[in-house]
DNA sequence: CGTCTGTTTGAGCGTTCTCAAAGGTAGTGG
DNA sequence: CCACTACCTTTGAGAACGCTCAAACAGACG
């Protein structure tokens, strides 16, 4: 491990504004102050640092507070690819439970907070609070989606609408979190980027270049506008869920 | 729905070959029992019939009980990709449970069989059987971790690689169910292991060619002899779990 | 025996990769 | 404050892997 001493125990998340995103959703303001007691350490990464690398073993889940991680895989060869980014709410360390030991490598891009979930602690709560039981499961369960999507993008999508795809995604998660959703600093490296979306840095570059051509975005170094969202929803293939012009909507069949 | 009217419940958990696989994994026999309770109904399907489709209503999981199934998520454009292929033991629907339904559709490739597990039913019981809950989180778990491997094959292999890689994948879980790890019959055509592998079928259909003619595997139709392992293992960059000889141990470095 | 579906093989093309070099930005130290 | 370095990003040119289109082939089934 590569991260400084815990942190003092400053917010709960009785108190804690991400609360509508992470663990405790659904849950009553006592069981909450249950889960106040579970997590009672934080840790603080600097950019670049490590927060667990695959072989570690198991001993905590954890949840972003402020900050972005990238979860990373590595082939024998000494290839290696981005999974996922994580932003604010959400869990890491999930591939971990299955054999006892975390499956990637978790490292922040920026300066984060993430705390500390002791996962034994955890599992023994869960049991009491059917809420976080099932919040629990949720969120496993869209992590798989999330991955699946991620699954078609890789296998079906060409570079373009990969790349949408993700500026799109990451403006939807943005948004959920009270950010601008068409104005936001990308955290991530065009390298990243390209690792994520299974294409090279140059590619990456080239469509960047091409959706500012064409006046789907801005770009300056890491700062990104989105200027027309229908036209990048159209790109990406997928259903711009803000768009309330009427067309969209197939006509009812008469019966 | 697409199946049948559910099946007696012949057989239990208790009495199920696959109990090593599956849900009840660690569970004290009376445990077990309670499962049984649990899990009343089968369904049987028939091959290209549908266990569930993508927004139907999440009210069970299912546990393959023999046959396999694949899984597949379509795009708005019709696009549509085979997302997981899934033999006996293993769980079916959990990308049903964030959203409330089912995020892909799930259909048979052969004569199948699985058992219903009501879900609300599942999380009151999971809360009361520690092993239980432990082992459902593995569950989840690793079906996250397959998928980010998968996303590493489609986001940094060649074609040859991922064609290799799913044939080593697919050899390593039917022997862990105690059938021959080097000759069996693929339940899946051409297109969906294309659609898997994100490779259009002509390619599979040209790998396979071309390791039949280097003499790493026979092939006819859909019957497969893994011939020389090693040389799989080699092409597809990962390690060979079952391989003995000594120059593959990194010595110890001397102190 | 003919039809249908799934698979194999071939030829040419295109998206993306690789290699290469130039341009920008940030950080460091004089 | 500016020069210098290091890293990241952009752009270009050519090559390659895999795709598309097309046709032949092989089993399965009625």
């Amino acid at each position: 491990m590569n991260y400084k001493p815990t942190d003092s125990p400053t917010s709960k998340c009785s108190v804690c504004v991400l609360g509508q995103f992470c663990l405790p959703v659904g849950l009553s303001s006592s069981d909450v102050s249950r889960v106040d007691n579970l997590i009672k350490e934080r840790v603080h990464l600097q950019k670049g640092e490590s927060l667990y690398r695959h072989g570690d073993p198991l001993s905590s889940v954890y949840s972003v507070r402020f900050g972005t991680l990238k979860t990373e895989y590595c082939l024998q060869d000494g290839r290696q690819q981005v999974i996922g980014f994580h932003l604010p709410g959400e869990i890491l360390g999930l591939d971990g439970i299955g054999e006892g030991h975390y499956q990637s490598d978790a490292i922040a891009l920026e300066e984060s907070a993430v705390c500390i979930i002791r996962y034994d602690a955890f599992e023994d709560l869960a049991r009491q609070l059917p809420a976080l039981q099932n919040q629990f499961h949720k969120i496993l369960s869209r992590e798989l989606t999330q991955d699946q999507r991620h699954l078609l993008s890789l296998g079906t999508m060409r570079a373009e609408e990969r790349l949408a795809a993700f500026l799109l995604s990451l403006s939807q998660r943005l948004a959920a979190r009270g950010y601008l959703n068409n104005e936001f600093d990308l955290r991530m490296s065009r390298v990243e980027i390209g690792s994520y979306l299974g294409i090279q840095i140059e590619t990456v570059s080239r469509m960047l270049s091409r959706f500012a051509e064409s006046g789907l975005i801005q770009i300056k170094q890491r700062h990104i506008k989105l200027i027309d969202m229908n036209g990048l929803y159209e790109l990406a293939g997928i259903p711009n869920p803000d768009r309330h012009d009427c067309h969209t909507e197939v006509p009812l069949k008469q019966v």
